[in-house]
DNA sequence: TCCATATTCAACGGATTGGTTGAGAATGCC
DNA sequence: GGCATTCTCAACCAATCCGTTGAATATGGA
């Protein structure tokens, strides 16, 4: 699983979308109602949450004739343990970020983005 | 200060500016340097290095000819205690994160993101 | 002064983004 | 069945993003 960071971050990098993980936070919600308070359409909304989905920042479960968004503070947990790299250098943290500067690196010459078994835990 | 949420969070989805970011946690750069293990033009690098300091993820200074970047982490940590809202519920972030959600629900109805004095911390 | 080095600027192209509208497709209710 | 509700799809548009190239602008050293 885990999703790519670029995705995750290009998500949180629109304030509608982060007002509606806030939103998502007190409860869950069905699309309509998460449209209510925004001035643009309905199917604006809609693509921001699949966005959000696609990040896995939330989770979509069709109930009859409502989807119900749930958040899903998993991947925005993850994305804040990987930021926390650069903020704190406590011995303690250091070889978990060292391990994180080998992948990164090492990723960069390969083939764009996709690998399966490899690179336990961060990024 | 304090830089906008959507410009920090857009600066990170992309994995050579986050590879950028890593370089400088080893050390400060001059430009040059930083572009040396990129593959793509020395002015593509010189732009995300604009966008990162734009981001107050990074400072730049100029010395003689070289233009040194040094990582600013207060920017990324700012970021990610931010983001920790979501994940963590103990009562002691609870209040914490409140502000955070009645700002942000409030930024909502006001004019396109610019507010000098209010919003303290969080944001 | 002349030249090499370091960095940015300007103009361009193609891909992506965030919004719109109008037409579908499911689903629940009478 | 017929109809309203909920949600997505498809096509479009303007703006932005990420890269390119070639020229311009410092700066330091011979």
């Amino acid at each position: 699983m885990s999703i790519p960071l670029d995705i995750v971050f290009a998500a949180l990098a629109d304030r509608t979308r982060r007002q509606i993980l806030a939103m998502l936070l007190e409860d869950d919600m069905a699309v309509t109602d998460v449209a209510e308070p925004f001035e643009m359409s309905l199917a604006a909304v809609s693509k921001h949450l699949s966005i959000l989905a696609g990040a896995g920042l939330i989770s979509q479960e069709k109930r009859g004739r409502l989807k119900w968004c749930k958040l899903e503070p998993d991947a925005l947990r993850e994305a804040s343990v990987w930021m926390q790299g650069f903020g704190q250098f406590e011995p303690i943290h250091l070889d978990a970020f060292e391990r994180f500067l080998a992948q990164e690196l090492e990723e960069r010459d390969e083939a764009p983005d996709a690998r399966p078994g490899a690179g336990a835990g961060l990024s």
